[in-house]
DNA sequence: TTGTACGCGTTATCAA
DNA sequence: TTGATAACGCGTACAA
């Protein structure tokens, strides 16, 4: 790879008045102006964007973690090309870098970004805890974003969105459909999102003086056969149920791939609701009822937040958003086992 | 954040110790290294990585460049998963940048990467060309590979498999069911994979020697609701058909969802393949058949070679995989509208 | 075992 | 309008 300083050689000029030519900062003669296009063509020459960086402290990219565990939800595909969209029409490029395994990989991907003098760096955490990103978030000057925590000390640099509220909101729609034997299929445990979805349905159980029973919490893994296998666990046990509600709608389809080989038939037999209303839920036979989660609202609030914080400009102050409940077929109008 | 000089004054050493210490090379005598290691924890240091890849002239990193029109697909989901856990394994990290809406961008994404000075850069090409591919492979040093298309002067630089040869396998499936009205239901046309795919399905009717019928060749663009509009057209036109071929699993969920609708029953009425196996496909209702693309062995082999390509090492010469076709409740035993 | 000094490829501040 | 020269943060001969 040619340096500035072989095309400066080249053209018989210095390396600063390339590098005044390329910044557009500064005068330079038409003269030279010329030659030092032709020695840059010569050269095949193409700036070096890690020794630019270094010197300006600057990059006009923004970078993303996330681990790479979570690259095939619905939930981060939305964020993903939202973020891409976004940030594409505000002329800037999104970087996106793996998280990996473990908190600590997770804060090496942070690093490296601001390392690379990202202008600003999302995390989508899978590990790090609201403490760790808090302190992280103080240690340095760069904007750090967090999407799907509500943070301590900072606020303003969280972006989250009310899983417990949402997942409350469907149980009671359930409950007020007259269904008192309501399924719960939980996500995996260790991450926060599932074990708000589960604290809301027993919440809104707990708001309606019914118990909370564990034999209807089935845990799941957030995969479609984890789903299925919660169902088949429910049918083994002889557990009655009129309703099903499962942390996301991945879990919802095997739940129901398991209730037709059952012979029971959604929504006749059993309401079904599932989260995060992924692109094929309303193609789904029967339509798919689902919570939808803000994702595109989070993600433009988190860049406009940025671009603000960069640019300078109106900061809004909107941390919270709140899911969308969206019934079809799943949940029919009446009550069935109304008693 | 603090810098190795910081670190070295307060540990009363000079950089180059440091430096020493942290990269393994070199001796450092165990008191200075007690010091030095406390005076990390204390500044909270972290080597820049920006600067170090700039000294050294290796990044350890592996770019990535798609299209974020492509981020919400299933093929690029798996593409992405793999690539990261594939080259987590290896050591390295992967980085992604979008490609954005033009084959200027695409190449100015890959241009980015480059300059970044990344060991080698992975392109799943939207709107570069081959002969643009090909040209830009041989303009850069750094290894260059392309995923889903068959280059012509670089051949080990691209890998690919074969989509009409899995979509002739398909409709011969279908022929030998004894289905004769097989309608197919296209993806965006702009897109090579989708071309390659009708193309299948016009060769094995060919082979057959039955004419290709256009009133059963419907457009669509991928989505979900694309297959369902292409269903309730043919509908509408009274064409009849007794066998679907989706260039996409997502358009075939929106196809049963419209023939639901229109009391057909999949497979009793109408058999119905689709294109990608995504992970829900075996778990619909009725289970989604499938043409499932090699992509995670595509991807292991676009690393491997990579790998070999950097590290040194054997390096092999699979470039063309061919899918496999998956099937399941929504393609039945036996012909149905068998004449 | 440690420190000095220079290079990596830029930008930026001065003089000239 | 141009050219030295000093950063940026780190690696690394070479000398001490």
């Amino acid at each position: 790879m040619s340096t500035m300083k072989e095309v400066a050689m080249k053209a018989g000029v210095s390396k600063a008045t390339v590098s005044r030519l390329l910044s557009g900062k500064g005068y330079v003669s038409e003269a030279t102006k010329a030659a030092v296009y032709q020695a840059i063509e010569e050269a095949g020459y193409r700036p070096n964007l890690l020794a630019r960086n270094l010197a300006t402290n600057k990059s006009q990219c923004i970078g993303l973690v996330a681990t790479n565990t979570l690259y095939n939800g619905s939930y981060f595909n939305e964020l993903l090309s939202q973020a891409a969209k976004k940030l594409e029409a505000n002329g800037r490029q999104l970087i996106l870098v793996d998280g990996k395994h473990s908190a600590e990989e997770e804060q090496q991907a942070i690093q490296f970004l601001l390392d690379l003098r990202c202008d600003a760096v999302i995390v989508y955490p899978r590990f790090l805890t609201v403490d760790a990103m808090d302190s992280i978030i103080s240690q340095h000057k760069q904007p750090i974003m967090v999407v799907n925590r509500k943070l301590r000390s900072h606020q303003s640099h969280g972006i989250f969105c009310d899983h417990k509220g949402s997942s409350f909101q469907a149980t009671r729609h359930l409950l007020a459909q007259g269904h008192r034997d309501i399924a719960f299929i939980t996500g995996s445990l260790d991450s926060p999102t599932a074990i708000e979805r589960l604290s809301g349905y027993k919440a809104a159980l707990e708001a309606q003086g019914l118990p909370i029973r564990e034999e209807l919490v089935i845990k799941g893994k957030w995969t479609p056969a984890s789903g299925a296998a919660a169902v088949e666990s429910l049918l083994a046990a002889n557990t009655p149920f009129s309703a099903i509600l499962a942390s996301n709608d991945d879990m919802a389809i095997g739940a129901m791939k398991a209730l037709h080989a059952a012979k029971l038939s959604v929504p006749e037999d059993v309401s079904l609701i599932g989260f995060d209303n992924i692109p094929t839920a309303p193609f789904l036979q029967p339509a798919l009822s689902s919570v939808k989660d803000p994702v595109s609202g989070m993600v433009n609030e988190v860049i406009n937040r940025l671009i603000s914080m960069l640019d300078g400009g109106y900061l809004s102050q909107n941390n919270a958003f709140s899911s969308e409940l969206i019934l079809r077929d799943s949940v029919a109008p009446g009550p069935y086992f109304g008693q």
